[in-house]
DNA sequence: CCGCTTCGTCGAAACGCTTCGACGAAGTTC
DNA sequence: GAACTTCGTCGAAGCGTTTCGACGAAGCGG
């Protein structure tokens, strides 16, 4: 393996000339450029991470810290993580995942003061967030995909629930449905102050109430099983529901089979508009589904471009950034019965 | 942040004593141990990763490569990683996830090159994967989940196909199907080497063949449109089919649909077998799905095992090794009602 | 109690790069 | 044309570790 120095003696030139060579840090004639090209291409020359790293103090390696629980990666996440691979190779950055936990911060502080990351991207934030602290008191620059409760000193991008909500309720009040009910995540999970949970609940009240509708929300587990249960709660708390708008991958298909299992049709007897959510799932069910789809790689991508500009620009730059999701129609929502019947009327 | 300088001056020690005490490579008596180790506590000391990286010219960092496209990581590939990292961590190793592609080959050289992974697993692999070269060419341990066409250079765990298909095949011929289409990955995932499609189709056509029966494939795209076109083409192909064996995640949910469409019901018309799922998407169908559970963590734990050894032990040791799926019985696979009625017939 | 290992520790030389100060040559300003 | 800049390059001093050779102090068999 080559070093520096094997190129500089090839290109006799000085280490520190390769090296300006390479960084672009000092003016570099084109005459001595070319040789000192001429002469790593030959050797295969690659520079040395480490020792780059050790005597930079920057490692141009960014973190992407992801819980990774059992349900796996949905393609909403995956495209996080796409866009934002792409955008740190942009930049010159690698960017590497790191299945980092909220169990072990001892783990995440170790991973902070190893100097091996220049700057780190927060997945799956809670408004109360403990790896926030962590990386803070490390030093270590961050951006948050989502939002702790405090946003005031943070980086982040994250998705406009209200406006997602609230287009999402418009189309359905639109199609004449005055009975929506929202399936939300588990009862636990709004407990543990996960924010897309509570501030879509909040969104979601705040949109029924405008349109003067009254909010009915429903939490259910993240499984087949908790949608079925959620259903049923919906049928009991709003008998002549007409839609459901849910913010639950995992549920939406409990609902889906146990609409079909009490004979009502999608989207005649009831529409369904999912929240949050990939074109990819939303293919998967039969019809496929009406659904608000999330700016995935985009996020990804600005969050680590606000990354790599606080890295290089001012230290203080904050950066905070919502993004709506987009609504696309398809087979689950229409007009519903009870007003295809008022129009037939008049 | 303090270096080991910092330790070595309030422990009144020498630098090198410092580092004996981090590393073990040389004894150091209990009282000398003791000393450094409150110095290190009381200045919150931890190693700079690039510095020893340098020096020992180990990074103590692992790669884990997975292609990510668009569809996601499933719950079997997320169960890989976790898997994975959980064994690195007991290693002393950090895990680090790169999401490069088959495309940028030159991304992967200099990844490889640049000295900062100690050894890669690799995921995905074709029959013929060029980044196997390129790791190779580069001197990077390497361990596969998945294997090649040629294996006897390297590493690998992967699972057991053949077996697995055997399993669920004897499954079905148990209750009684003898018409079993298999839907298998699309005919491009075939014609581009993806080795678990070959596998299986072979391991397929071995197992029906082993039972006397005649074994019809059928290739699906990734989507659920290619499930429910697939089921056309196996009603088209065997009419009187009692029994689908699937082994794609996303067209699952196509052929259920379709079947449903039909006005087929599962399992009393058509029993249905996915292989190589996690519970969680079996339990989101409707009836949960019989399915072959894929060893996942265990698989990303025995690469890293195997790394690991190879990384600490002699540089040729190779592991090969293969782990069968687990049959789990749930609500998608019942005897056939023609075997039902015969038995009624008695 | 004499040579021998073994133990515990030290000092210094890497590791492969970046970066700072210096310096001659060439260009600019008045 | 004296006094400055700017340009292009060099040498050397780090960056924070690991690791090697050395060496005094014990421990030990004979």
């Amino acid at each position: 393996m080559a070093t520096m120095h094997d190129v500089a003696r090839l290109a006799q030139v000085s280490v520190s000339t390769v090296s300006y060579v390479l960084t672009g840090t000092r003016p570099i004639s084109q005459a001595t450029r070319n040789k000192v090209l001429a002469a790593m291409a030959q050797l295969d020359y690659q520079p040395n991470a480490m020792a780059r790293g050790l005597a930079s103090r920057r490692s141009r390696i960014l973190g992407l810290l992801m819980p990774m629980d059992e349900r796996g990666l949905g393609a909403t996440e995956t495209a996080f993580v796409t866009g934002a691979a792409a955008a740190a190779s942009v930049a010159g950055y690698h960017l590497v995942l790191s299945p980092v936990g909220g169990g072990n911060l001892d783990d995440l502080r170790r991973l902070a003061s190893q100097r091996m990351l220049d700057g780190v991207v927060l997945m799956e934030v809670q408004l109360a967030d403990e790896r926030v602290t962590v990386l803070q008191e490390a030093g270590v620059p961050l951006v948050l995909i989502g939002r702790t409760g405090d946003t005031s000193q943070l980086s982040y991008v994250d998705i406009d629930f209200d406006q997602t909500v609230r287009e999402a309720v418009a189309h359905l009040v639109g199609l004449g449905h005055r009975r929506i009910v929202y399936v939300n995540h588990s009862a636990a999970t709004l407990a543990s102050g996960y924010g897309p949970a509570l501030r879509t609940r909040d969104a979601f009240t705040a949109a029924m109430t405008g349109h003067g509708l009254e909010p009915v929300m429903i939490a259910a587990e993240d499984s087949a099983a908790g949608g079925r249960a959620a259903l049923a709660a919906a049928f009991a708390q709003a008998p002549e529901l007409t839609a459901v708008l849910a913010m639950n991958e995992t549920a939406i298909f409990g609902i889906l089979g146990e609409l079909t299992g009490r004979g009502l049709s999608v989207p005649d007897d009831v529409s369904v508009v999912s929240m949050v959510t990939s074109p990819q799932v939303a293919e998967l069910a039969t019809p496929a589904l009406t659904a608000m789809t999330s700016p995935g790689s985009a996020l990804g991508r600005m969050a680590i471009e606000a990354l790599t500009r606080q890295l290089d620009g001012p230290a203080d730059l904050r950066h905070q950034q919502l993004l709506p999701c987009a609504l696309e129609v398809r087979g689950s929502t229409a007009v519903p019965r009870s007003h295809q019947l008022m129009g037939a009327d008049r």
